[in-house]
DNA sequence: GACGCCTACTGAACCGGATAAGCTGAGCCA
DNA sequence: TGGCTCAGCTTATCCGGTTCAGTAGGCGTC
């Protein structure tokens, strides 16, 4: 089946090309009356325009980059990012543009890829994920001039467009919760370090701890991995001072310090109560259900996609504050035993 | 900063940009130390040709489609695309193709977008996700000679190429190790019934409990979710004669239907085996860890894409089966009480 | 009725590569 | 020394759009 390109069209119109792409983009140049006959017979002979013709006279591709650089292992466990795909598609869809995804190793594989893609004019803009601090791919974005939405911050982005939740206030919110519930014994199991969330989460973590006067609090480190969750909670309950809370910075851990307490004779939430960030239907289906910080992060999604497509179309570059992760108590947090 | 073009290149090496072509791709027409010398330069300025242009040119966009036609709800909790699209990825990145993924409503729509892509050039070949029955998708894939890899089979693929893996053995031999166990009355909570690869999968739960006389088997249907899973569950547990074992199609409905069941009171595995179908690190986080049927999911991706990539190569259509899902017996399956 | 002006188009250049066809000079041989 | 071959390049064309610079023709105007 061959492809009808924008001469055929016009062969059958009996116009000129010139004339077939001014009715087709909207721009005057054409009687009403021969637009909607070119714009008729294209849809008749179903033509869509060449992405690659377009893209070389243009100079725009008409597609958006993602690089997400964790390993397969935690990508396919953690619903965080097909979530966010999800929301980014659909605004992506709804405005016609296409999103190219590629999985890279690590932050300069990912620099790389962000040169090529320049290079290759591939895609017109990209999103970030997971800031780090110090993050090698924001200078490296700058000097490349190409259009990026960090997702994540405040702070760290440099000159880039950033969109990001308050997680230092739903953090806060959660610790005060536990101690309201009369926690004084609160642990944390974080994400990996070096991400620029984590140390958000942890800055804020000491910060309230320190104010509430909560001198047992303590964070330990994870990588989002179900095992290393579980072992953290492991390490956690033996010591002797142990927690009566802990928060998890991903529901993953979260379900697998759930399984390691049950193992190890605790009841949830009598001998500890657990909270989960990233809510999601996952929370719900274990026993008892998990009290979470949830969000919506396909709107989140949505919302980067569109603030992309802006910095893409010449508006000037935004820093936007989305929803704050809000508190849904559930089965899995109570006030410790013997209150 | 500027974008360097094949001119540049040119211009540096002080030749004509044919000859650059010609280096750049390894095409006999400029000397050995010529070609030494375009490579340095292009290296050195950054040289990437531009995607549009080469597209333009070559008639081959250098990239791979994949829609999604699932609710973002189910998308995201399932682990299972996310796994299959970073073994896609790995593929894909390893000869340099691009993957463009789109998220879509329905099959239509994905007829739609396929549409749209051929007619853009925008991708040079797709995989097409969860075959259904007497899929409208095939013949319209046929019909604009789009090179496509269906992943699921066998059958109902038409001419085109496909890759699946024998779900009916899988199944075949996973009643068997129940049977084995001790159990009589299995039943199965099946995902969306218009799905090819459920519909193999209910044919063959038919024939082998026919074959072992097991009169009381019984399938339900649900969508994939936790909560239908639940559902399910509940109908099936509080039912006259009670099923002792559960095989359910995703690993999300098995975590269900075990809360489900331990929340009336039954003991897994004591009062009720479970299996789940698409073996995850979720399997393992939960108590008792369930006994599952996995296969590696990446590597199922991988050779779709290798396979796709061979088809848009101009190699003959071929229909492969990938490796057969291993049963991991684990905590959530025992002989039933009183045996 | 000559002039300007506007509308509705056409023709051609251009984007940045790939590639077929043409050209050139060196080397070889008769 | 002239002719042939061939490696090693250059030149020109093409892919399918967008867009700019014309241009033809109709209309109003003084």
């Amino acid at each position: 089946m061959k492809r009808p390109t924008i001469a055929d069209v016009a062969r059958h119109a009996g116009v000129s090309k010139g004339a077939v792409s001014y009715a087709l983009n909207g721009q005057p140049g054409v009687s009403e009356a021969t637009r909607q006959r070119i714009l008729a017979i294209a849809a008749e002979i179903g033509f869509s325009p060449s992405s690659a013709a377009r893209a070389l006279s243009a100079a725009a591709s008409g597609a958006v980059g993602l690089a997400l650089c964790r390993p397969a292992r935690i990508l396919g466990i953690e619903p965080f990012f097909m979530a966010l795909i999800s929301g980014v598609e659909a605004e992506l869809s709804a405005r016609s543009y296409a999103l190219t995804l590629q999985v890279v190793a690590d932050p300069d594989a990912e620099i790389a890829v962000y040169r090529r893609w320049w290079g290759e004019r591939r895609v017109d803009g990209v999103l970030v994920c997971d800031l780090r601090t110090d993050d090698r791919r924001i200078p490296a974005l700058e000097q490349l001039q190409l259009p990026a939405v960090v997702i994540g911050g405040p702070g760290g982005t440099g000159a880039l467009a950033s969109l990001w939740s308050d997680d230092a206030a739903a953090l806060t919110e959660t610790v005060e919760y536990l101690v309201a519930l009369g926690h004084r014994r609160i642990a944390r199991v974080a994400g990996l370090p070096d991400l620029r969330h984590t140390e958000i989460r942890t800055d804020a973590f000491a910060t309230v701890c320190q104010r509430l006067d909560l001198v047992d609090a303590v964070t330990v480190w994870s990588d989002y991995t179900g095992e290393e969750g579980g072992r953290a909670t492991r390490r956690l309950l033996s010591s002797a001072q142990r927690p009566t809370a802990v928060i998890y910075d991903n529901d993953v851990m979260a379900i697998a310090g759930l399984s390691v307490a049950q193992e190890m004779g605790l009841t949830v939430p009598a001998d500890l109560s657990i909270v989960a960030w990233d809510d999601s239907p996952l929370c719900r289906l274990v026993h008892p259900p998990l009290t979470a910080l949830g969000r919506d992060i396909p709107a989140y999604g949505a919302h980067a996609a569109k603030q992309l497509l802006a910095v893409i179309g010449g508006e000037p570059v935004s820093r936007v504050q989305d929803e704050t992760p809000h508190l849904t108590p559930r089965g899995s947090t109570a006030p410790p035993r013997g209150r």
